[in-house]
DNA sequence: CTGATGACCATAT
DNA sequence: CATATGGCCATCA
């Protein structure tokens, strides 16, 4: 059970992964990409952390809550972000490489991308096409945007 | 507090 | 193209 974050860095997690959950099937993008939508250029490396966090939470949350005793909140959280319902594989690095190097996960990552149909070899045989959310409307969220003017 | 680490990135060689 | 280096910043021992 991962430790509970800070509520500032819960925050910074939360806009991490409405964001990743932005990146249409198919589509990859990278954790710089992601830190310059979410408005925080300089933590690149922490949009990684917060992916690896889906990796270490609970997958029966949804079935199972009995370790969640009084942090009914904490259980909400990781029903609404998970290695399900957040497209983490869709991130990649700025080189266009494959940069979970955990065992086993950068496999499972290449077949999720590749049932996608998105070919991923880590070498650059066949460098995946990076977008920008902002270039194809998928960022910010319509339902976000301030009109002032 | 200090030092080490990490699903990063840009630049240099 | 591959490796090395410096920078970055939250997290952890």
């Amino acid at each position: 059970m991962p430790k509970r974050p800070s509520a500032e860095a819960e925050a910074f997690y939360i806009a991490v992964y409405e964001t990743v959950q932005r990146i249409p099937p198919g589509k990859v993008t990278t954790y710089g990409h992601i830190a310059r939508l979410i408005d925080a250029p300089q933590n690149s490396r922490q949009v990684g952390s917060a992916l690896k966090y889906l990796h270490d939470a609970p997958q029966a949350v949804n079935g199972n809550a009995a370790d969640l005793n009084d942090e009914s909140d904490w259980q909400d959280f990781f029903h609404l972000f998970n290695n399900e319902t957040v497209p983490w594989w869709r991130v990649i690095s700025a080189d266009g490489k494959i940069a979970f190097r955990a065992r086993g996960a950068m496999d499972e990552q290449g077949h999720r991308l590749q049932a996608e149909g998105v070919d991923v070899r880590n070498d650059a045989h066949s460098r995946p096409r990076i977008i920008d959310l902002r270039e194809h409307g998928w960022f910010p969220r319509p339902e976000d945007e301030e009109s002032d003017g």
